[in-house]
DNA sequence: CCTGTCACTTGACACCGTGTCAATTGACAT
DNA sequence: ATGTCAATTGACACGGTGTCAAGTGACAGG
């Protein structure tokens, strides 16, 4: 199906670094095909773009990822297994969220399905934060709500982005700074 | 003079909101000239904007405001009154920022304006942790290069827009969390 | 008073990347 | 043979940046 030739397509590009450099022409001849052809699969660049993500969540199992993490016992198992999850997940969509990330500004659409994606992450947020909240080990100085936010933005793909790709980290160090950085600010009485 | 003219325009646009519908066009506007006297004075966008943000630097006295986290004693003051200094200076460039950050995807000079601009900041970053250092304050988990990382990317303009525009925390609320933050993270022997 | 010069204006244009449109081709099915 | 469907080619509009050339008006010095 051409359809998925273009996916594979976009998705090869864009994972190979200089994101911003991708065109549609590009794209169309990665795929092997003229630029208007993508146009008969995707009305727009954003919507190719978006079609990409949620290909990847699909080809990577994204879901069976995240199952690790829900079915953890404890809360503070949960947070940790959360952010595994997600942290080694980051890697591999990097190229896309860089790309998508570009068009926030001036693309209405990309934004908005970039934000969705993130409310997903988001979601998985709470449920670890829920659950520390659950066992009473959520620290009693953030409400649930704030605890989120702050676990949300630590692990957001730019901080990723600076610490690993900007300042050098392996991926296990930000893994690992990630997690207690995380136990120290959200579980109660953890020194 | 009329340099004067197009950065104080160039200002006021950003600062309003929608940092990416500010176009060269919509700066001479402002300014009451012509759309090609704004390129007798800067030969680019991205210099234009550049020059902006060195423009504000100097007409809010950043250099002042930091003096004082300089002439903080201990390395755990000097922690907080950075923060608190380049965390409240953060909303004020927020306009500025916002487009420079825009840029940083397909403007070479942009990416390279703003990644200066940060560095300073990590210069901050880093006096401050070397402080904690120097006292004994710091944590022995980390060495002095992974803390400065560290400290930097919690106080990226993006997390502060996370916080603060996404997810409505006061300011006030920022700061704190950011404060309480860095020290569990950074500062020996603080649960 | 003439002559420069300097900042600015007007208007046209090239470039780039996205998205649109119309006419055409080639394969496959009925 | 006919229809249909995916894809092709080539042209074009749009928006925003940056360039170029010619013109205007003010002010200064001889």
């Amino acid at each position: 199906m051409t359809r998925t030739r273009i996916l594979e397509a976009a998705w090869r590009l864009l994972e190979s670094g200089q994101a911003e450099g991708v065109r549609m022409a590009d794209i169309a001849r990665e795929a092997g095909i003229s630029r208007q052809a993508v146009y008969l699969h995707f009305p727009t660049r954003a919507e190719l773009l978006v079609a990409t993500t949620l290909y990847l969540d699909e080809v990577k199992h994204v879901d069976k990822r995240l199952a690790a993490s829900r079915s953890a016992t404890t809360g503070v198992e949960r947070l940790s297994a959360f952010i595994e999850a997600w942290g080694n997940y980051i890697p591999e969509i990097y190229g896309m969220a860089k790309a998508l990330l570009a068009m926030e500004n001036t693309d209405e659409e990309a934004a908005a399905a970039w934000s969705d994606r993130m409310q997903a992450v988001r979601q998985g947020c709470e449920a670890a934060v829920r659950a520390l909240a659950r066992d009473g080990t959520l620290t009693p100085d953030r409400s649930v709500e704030e605890a989120t936010d702050l676990l949300w933005t630590l692990l957001s793909v730019r901080n990723w982005e600076q610490l690993v790709q900007d300042c050098g980290w392996s991926q296990g160090q930000y893994i690992e700074t990630m997690k207690e950085l995380a136990r120290r600010s959200l579980v109660r009485d953890s020194g």
